[in-house]
DNA sequence: GTTTGCTGCGCAAACGTTTCCCATATGCTG
DNA sequence: CAGCATATGGGAAACGTTTGCGCAGCAAAC
């Protein structure tokens, strides 16, 4: 009476076995059957998959994984889940794997490289098949480390090599170059630029995008309006404030990434000037919360959702065998959302009001 | 040569039978060892431990749950990953179910009760050991097929009877009194609320909250200044121009969640209004992004760490017995977060400006 | 010196699959 | 019609753990 299975009350969740037995033929060929395996007479396979149906089975993830060797998991390693980039990085993230047949286990480093390798390790022990690396600044020493993982990796601008990595490549340029194009036509001459932390890749790609956009729209760049942010909220403010404190202002700011772009809305605002009136801003990364600022922001997106599915199909490529004459390249666009934020240059030049 | 096990040069992850071979004992011992079963010797366990460091073991996850039956992932549903608040929620989360030795699965149902079947089908293949439903609308009859589960569910709000169900009360009044009372404070006598869709459990209940400390206040409410919203950016807009167009105007509004409260925000801005100065504004839940709006938002805060905490640790109590004497109470506070968008009341009544 | 009781270890049976290998049935060729 | 190649299903061995059960070994009691 104590042990289980005497409890015939609540139905215990059926096994392969009992959809054998019900569709008689043996659980080899049930497994068969369920993994689409070729050579399972049609007729035996209809009985099994009615089996399955009536008993309402599915097969036991833990057994699959511990003989396959394959758990169809999947991970995503992030920087920060609060910053509004990774939401929507993550959200396509899950619904790509699950679309491929995979469930996805997240985390986040907190840009905490030792926090990185805990990651990398709780994945490890989970028995991931794959992981996505998905934060931008990623350290040359802590590479060379996860290159001795034997497991399928993929990574954002950063191209290690090893045959079981795969990167993703941004094309900073585009949406960059129709954002400079973009104050161009309005009338803007006078455009600043506020960077990422340099020793970012990606934010050294992007600053490079802008000049070379720069260059190509004939504008040229006063080195005073070249400056280094955080990619933070702060980092703006202060950057913004350096730029109106000195002389001479541009008339336009563009910015590495939407925080910056906020702070610069922020000492703006502070200072009493209008967005788009005195000075126009544009932003990069369109993250969610660039359609509330006020005014709405102008911003360069990075579709995260498109990098998430590039992420996804990158390491499902390096899992699953695909046709020789498959040649991927894993890449994605960047364009301009116009909003309100940017507009025609101010008449005359932005006086602070006293205080 | 083909096989596997050849290949010594990439030394193979070890397993329990070779940590039992270098410690000279049985791997039923290892096991023992490593589940801290308190029959075994001291210095067998030593032996043990020193085997499992030099070779890097780590037991297989996948192994571990098909014979304990318990897989040490909890599930997480939530609404929408890209409303601002639940990334905080699935931090505290994530911190605290790793804290108890515990991995993660999220899923988001972007409100469609079909897609929240699916996720728990998910979870549920994945042989998940319980799972958080921290999305607020939940419905009936969604709820009653839930309860068939044999799976511990934690809920928020909502109380479902069953031996399975815990429940985590959110203290609403606490943090919406005393923001009425901030107001109050400041002068103000005349203040509208903005709620969320009523047929949310969670939407009525900060609603009462409000009327109640209303009236605790000795302040009386004007009917047409309590208006049902959405939730969202665009109900904040519609109910705060309502608000403008009715002849007359609260000095201050509060809403039921801080979308809302940055919808009336954009609202105000478009009327040509400011705030503080014309209009006081207190939103709910303090999102991060609150600190980011144009004036930073004063809020009430709704701590999602310590709802999180909540959620695991009730998950947890529900797995793992506890001592008799311990009662848990799952409750979490809101209070009162002062940022820049609530003022003294303005000295007059505001007046659109004629555009 | 024999019995009893207890402690703590090892043996082996699960857990629910996948997959290798072999047996059988079937079709085809000469 | 015999013989062989080929398709297809079943038996059983893995996968790496946990855990029930039995059995040594030892101390205490008679």
């Amino acid at each position: 009476m104590s042990r289980a299975k005497r409890n015939t009350n609540r139905p215990a969740r059926p096994d392969i076995h009992a959809v054998a037995r019900l569709a008689r033929v043996s659980i080899a060929t049930v497994s068969r059957t369920i993994n689409h395996v070729a050579t399972v007479d049609p007729r035996l396979a209809q009985r099994v998959w009615k089996a399955i149906d009536t008993l309402g089975y599915s097969p036991n993830t833990q057994a699959r994984a511990l003989v396959s060797g394959r758990s169809h998991l999947l991970g995503l390693i992030i920087s920060e889940i609060t910053n509004p980039f990774f939401p929507e990085l993550i959200q396509g993230f899950e619904d790509a794997a699950v679309e491929n047949g995979y469930e996805i286990l997240i985390s986040s480093t907190n840009y905490d490289p030792q926090r990185m390798e805990l990651c990398i390790q709780r994945m490890l022990e989970r028995k991931v098949d794959g992981v996505a690396v998905m934060t931008f600044g990623i350290e040359g020493p802590l590479l060379e480390r996860l290159a001795q993982r034997d497991i399928p990796l993929v990574f954002v601008d950063v191209a290690p090599k090893g045959p079981l990595f795969s990167t993703i490549e941004v094309d900073y340029y585009h949406g960059i170059r129709e954002a400079v194009q973009h104050l161009a036509v309005l009338g803007h001459r006078r455009i600043g630029f506020i960077s990422g932390p340099l020793h970012l890749h990606s934010a050294r790609e992007r600053q490079s995008a802008f000049l070379r956009a720069m260059g190509e729209a004939g504008l040229k760049l006063t080195p005073a309006w070249l400056l280094e942010g955080t990619h933070t909220l702060e980092g703006g403010i202060a950057m913004m404030q350096r730029l109106l404190d000195s002389g001479e202002a541009p008339t336009a700011i563009m910015t590495s990434n939407d925080m910056t772009a906020i702070g610069v809305l922020h000492s703006l605002h502070k200072a009493g000037a209008r967005v788009p009136d005195d000075f126009s801003v544009i932003g990069f990364d369109d993250v969610t919360i660039a359609q509330f600022t006020l005014p709405p922001l102008t911003s360069v997106q990075m579709s995260r959702l498109e990098l998430a599915r590039c992420a996804v199909l990158a390491l499902r490529d390096r899992l699953e065998p695909q046709p020789v004459s498959y040649v991927p390249r894993y890449k994605v666009q960047t364009r301009l959302t116009v909003r309100q934020s940017a507009g025609l240059p101010a008449t005359r030049p932005f006086r602070r009001a006293n205080g």
